[in-house]
DNA sequence: CGCGGAGACCTTTTT
DNA sequence: GGTCTCCGCG
């Protein structure tokens, strides 16, 4: 899916008829010349699209001598947008490299990761795994003792924040967690430490990706010129979420020549909790001064009246570009707020409302802030038997049962992954924490090499119990990599099957109830990696692509409904679209600004607000033809049994009564 | 040392 | 609902 795109014959595009297309707006931006350009284009306003004839342009006038990099921020726009691409254009002697910033980093690290210290069979760890080190950092300078010591996953937060926005650790905690200021050099001390531990094991979190990236680039001035030259024209999509990190590196591919375009919204920047750098879309003209701006400011998607509520909402918002957005569709519907007693009621009343609608459930969403604000939700539509989607929750690679078999082929191709190893040896019975650990300090002595796993020496000092499925891991792992070694590389599929028909599925029968279930999940798995040749491509795709839904599920169930998070559903809409939970304190989320650690991700209280306010704007402007914004009026009390009388959301309060109507 | 059970605690958003 | 922690048994 997210394959660079390399073709050989002459280019060509499938008669693109840009005239009919597109508006003069459109137009304007698709047929700019080169040098840095800025596009701020409000929502439902054929952004993507338009970016995407840009580079039908490009193509159809022959870009030489190759290169464009199309970059933008989520899996599921790079999908779209590298399928729309495809559809446009018959991509030949034009390399077109799309996909999200860790995808091309990825791609770009693997050929030239040896400059840096690794080799290029490294793991790439998700973030439960560099919690994990972090946990291990912990404990072993001994911070455990304190026992108000933040939690492995917030120190994460904070090693994540000063990698995205290039400062330093002291300056992220001083900035928005002076809280934790007499710890700094407690995380300074952990952040070292994992650093070491990632080049031993060889590995990569995601931070490192780009961090890596940007320092092959400045570091290595023949790699950038390569990038630079091969690269003649960069498109970043949804700018307004980039990071200080990624904008830096953008810069400098396209400092060689400035043929930089860059679209976003800023009236839709969400992802400040994650370092997405609000400065790099407001100051873009200040970085380049002869940008050219232009503004799409018109609204092909929804009605004016749902338009009037989005504005009305998002003109609170202090920092942003002024833009008022206009409709092209008529006036239609008023937005309605909806008042339920509770919870059950809020999701009876959407249920009954999905049925009563006459649209296919296929143009009805609920997008909701939280992922429990679904749950109850859920039960209604199950009860009905109305057919949804839950696009929010669990990501299907996530699961535990599939890390835990995707470890065995972590662990054979790249035998320095100490968490993997682990992983992987503890589903055995009779080892756990300390063997685990005692056959790793043992296994890394003699380099990490798998057939010493086999020898009395590696066995010694086990329980008789633990010796005998130590065995089993140890056959199992030495077919693992046996096979690959002649035939250059395993598929994985095979790897996976194999690994199915060993002991390990009897272990899995026995150790959990839904098994089953579990094996369907692994049965998709197998299926999903068939199209992968080689085990690192594969691992790299599982790391980098975390699909919420079960592969393949997308022909599952024809018609229903989906549910989503907002900040999933951010350039999607629907016909219909409702968002629940808005309630004070709940959306927008208001987190207790006590000095216990736990969170605060935000830099103050008035750049939060704006962020959620964004997100409500994100939500509202999904819909095409009708919104229903509800809130309950009472929410259980967590401690007591009682329930609480709760306000609806400030979004709501706030809102001019001209641009809804409301039902009880 | 492994492991299962019981109970506490918490749940924002994602590459 | 899910994960983390503590405890006692084999």
């Amino acid at each position: 899916m997210y394959r660079e795109y390399l073709f050989k014959e002459p280019c060509g595009s499938r008669g693109v008829d840009f005239e009919k297309e597109l508006n003069e707006e459109q137009r304007g931006v698709v047929f700019s010349k080169g040098g840095p350009c800025l596009v701020i284009a409000g929502a439902g306003s054929g952004k993507t699209r338009t970016l995407i004839y840009r580079v039908a342009k490009l193509v159809q006038d022959g870009v030489p001598p190759t290169g464009i990099l199309l970059v933008t921020f989520t899996n599921k726009a790079a999908r779209e947008m590298l399928s729309r691409v495809e559809s446009l254009l018959s991509l030949d002697g034009t390399d077109v490299w799309g996909g999200t910033f860790h995808h091309i980093a990825n791609l770009i690290l693997r050929r030239h990761i040896g400059l840096l210290g690794f080799k290029n069979n490294y793991t790439i760890l998700d973030e439960e795994d560099r919690a994990d080190l972090v946990s291990m950092a912990i404990t072993e300078f001994g911070l455990n003792e304190n026992k108000r010591f933040p939690k492995a996953a917030t120190v994460s937060t904070v090693l994540s924040l000063a990698a995205n926005l290039s400062v330093g650790i002291d300056r992220i905690i001083a900035d928005r967690f002076p809280y934790m200021a007499e710890l700094i050099d407690d995380f300074m001390l952990i952040d070292e430490q994992i650093a070491g531990r990632k080049l031993k094991l060889n590995a990569l979190d995601f931070d490192d990706l780009l961090v890596l990236l940007k320092r092959l680039l400045v570091e290595h001035e023949d790699v950038r010129a390569h990038y630079s030259r091969l690269f003649r024209h960069i498109l970043v999509d949804e700018y307004q979420d980039t990071s200080k990190l990624q904008a830096d590196v953008v810069d400098i591919v396209a400092g060689g020549h400035r043929n930089i375009m860059v679209v976003g919204d800023d009236a839709q920047s969400i992802y400040a909790f994650r370092g997405a750098h609000y400065e790099n879309i407001l100051g873009f003209t200040n970085r380049y001064p002869d940008a050219v701006v232009y503004k799409l400011q018109t609204n092909y998607r929804s009605t004016q009246s749902i338009l009037d509520l989005a504005n009305a909402s998002i003109m609170r918002n202090k920092k942003q570009y002024l833009k008022q957005l206009a409709a092209t569709r008529g006036t239609g519907d008023l937005p309605r707020i909806v008042r339920c007693a509770s919870t059950e009621e809020q999701a009876s009343f959407i249920a009954k409302h999905i049925l009563a609608e006459d649209v296919d459930l296929n143009e009805i969403a609920v997008l909701y802030r939280s992922h429990y604000h679904s749950m109850e939700i859920q039960m209604e539509l199950t009860r009905l038997g109305i057919p949804y989607e839950v696009r929010s929750g669990v990501r299907f690679f996530e699961q535990a049962h599939i890390k835990d078999i995707l470890s065995f082929l972590r662990f054979v191709n790249n035998t320095r992954d100490e968490l993997a190893f682990k992983r992987a040896l503890k589903l055995y019975p009779g080892i756990g924490m300390k063997t685990s650990a005692s056959l790793w300090e043992a296994f890394a002595k003699k380099d990490y090499s798998i057939p010493f796993l086999g020898t009395d020496g590696a066995a010694q000092g086990l329980s008789s119990r633990a010796r005998k499925t130590f065995r089993d891991f140890y056959n199992l792992v030495s077919l693992l990599s046996d096979t690959g070694a002649d035939t250059g590389g395993k598929l994985p599929s095979d790897m996976l099957l194999t690994i199915l028909k060993s002991e390990y599925e009897e272990y899995m029968r026995f150790a959990y109830a839904n098994f089953e279930s579990r094996l369907d999940d692994i049965r998709q798995l197998i299926n999903y990696s068939t199209r992968f040749k080689t085990t690192t491509e594969f691992l790299s795709e599982m790391a980098l692509v975390a699909t919420v839904v079960s592969p393949g599920a997308e022909e599952r169930e024809k018609e229903h409904v989906v549910l989503s998070s907002i900040h999933q559903a951010k350039g999607l809409e629907w016909k219909v679209v409702f968002i629940p939970w808005l309630v004070d304190g709940k959306f927008p989320v208001i987190r207790n600004g006590r000095n216990d650690g736990s969170d605060g991700i935000s830099e103050t209280e008035s750049d939060a607000i704006e962020e959620e306010r964004r997100l409500f704007y994100v939500a509202a402007t999904r819909a095409k033809d009708r919104l229903y914004l509800s809130y309950q009026e009472w929410l259980p009390d967590k401690g007591s049994h009682n329930t609480a009388i709760i306000k609806p959301s400030r979004f709501l309060r706030e809102l001019p009564s001209y641009a809804y109507e409301t039902q009880e």
